[in-house]
DNA sequence: CTACGTCTTCAAGTCAACTTGAGGGCAACG
DNA sequence: CGTTGCCCTCAAGTTGACTTGAAGACGTAG
């Protein structure tokens, strides 16, 4: 008998996912599991797979909206290949290339602005009022490290 | 006559963020500004600094609760100095230097890890279950660098 | 003094990414 | 055949950092 699709319950245990995400993400429409006679879903390998590539993506700081555009460059009827993973793992590295020339370029700014004590505002690049335009969507997001709370110690 | 205190738009313009955002400040416990004998706020110079400084501390990844805990660190009844503001600011400069660590780290992962397109899940540091252990709050941000959407072309 | 623009408070709405709960179905074991 | 346990859907709640709107006070120019 063929792999009889897996149950949400195996595909949560295995990513780490709580099982109303997954469901969450099929809604949002990154996933489209098959479904049993009765209308449970059953899941594949690939559908691990690609859960976890949405993971990886979520830890890298992409919404739920850019995932789903950047897996619409998958294959369509066919299970993805290694090089299909590999040609979207590229576009990641370009992104992290560039988010840490700007952390550098943040914490040179704060050398120079900031941690001389003056704030000088006018000609902070820091807190420039221009990159509230740039803003859209609900604004941006920013990379706390893995560890919660670096800095403060949080005693409330 | 001494500097009578300026309104919420003078701040608003000269900060670029909104009045409204401000407000949030002072109910937040960021800021707490004079009142004119009709109500009104009233804001001194220091003000603006300290919610540049705000603003600067957004855009570095911390919480608003943080931003108080670290503005506590700051002298009651006397207008900060220079050297109380870059004594906060040392901490940002470690932090930083943590986050840059961190994504560097992150590349490398990507590289040997999703970036083979083998995506092998259980040696893959880079979608660690784990991780999620580590959360608390409502979840960790990530910085995206300045410029929304760097890798997606968003067309929706 | 009146009108207009700016200010006030307070409640409610927004967004993303989920979680929680209610109310009910399916499946498999004994 | 019944009961236990997982599954379903759909609506509503959560969090943080605000914005928006309503309803009304203030303050200043003419």
């Amino acid at each position: 008998m063929r792999t009889r699709g897996l149950p949400i319950s195996t595909i949560a245990d295995r990513t780490g996912l709580a099982p109303s995400a997954i469901r969450y993400y099929e809604d949002q429409g990154l996933i489209e599991p098959g479904r049993g006679p009765g209308g449970q879903r059953q899941f594949e390998k690939a559908d691990i797979r690609r859960l976890s590539f949405i993971m990886i993506a979520q830890k890298l700081g992409f919404s739920i909206s850019q995932i789903r555009q950047q897996l619409s460059a998958l294959p369509r009827g066919r299970t993805p290949t290694a090089a299909d993973w590999r040609k979207l793992s590229t576009l990641y590295r370009a992104d992290l290339d560039q988010r840490i020339a700007t952390l550098e370029k943040l914490r040179d700014d704060l050398d120079g602005c900031i941690g001389c004590g003056c704030l000088s505002l006018d000609r902070c690049s820091l807190y420039n009022p221009d990159d509230r335009a740039a803003r859209h969507g609900s604004g941006p997001r920013y990379l706390m490290g893995d560890k919660a709370d670096p800095v403060t110690p949080e005693n409330e």
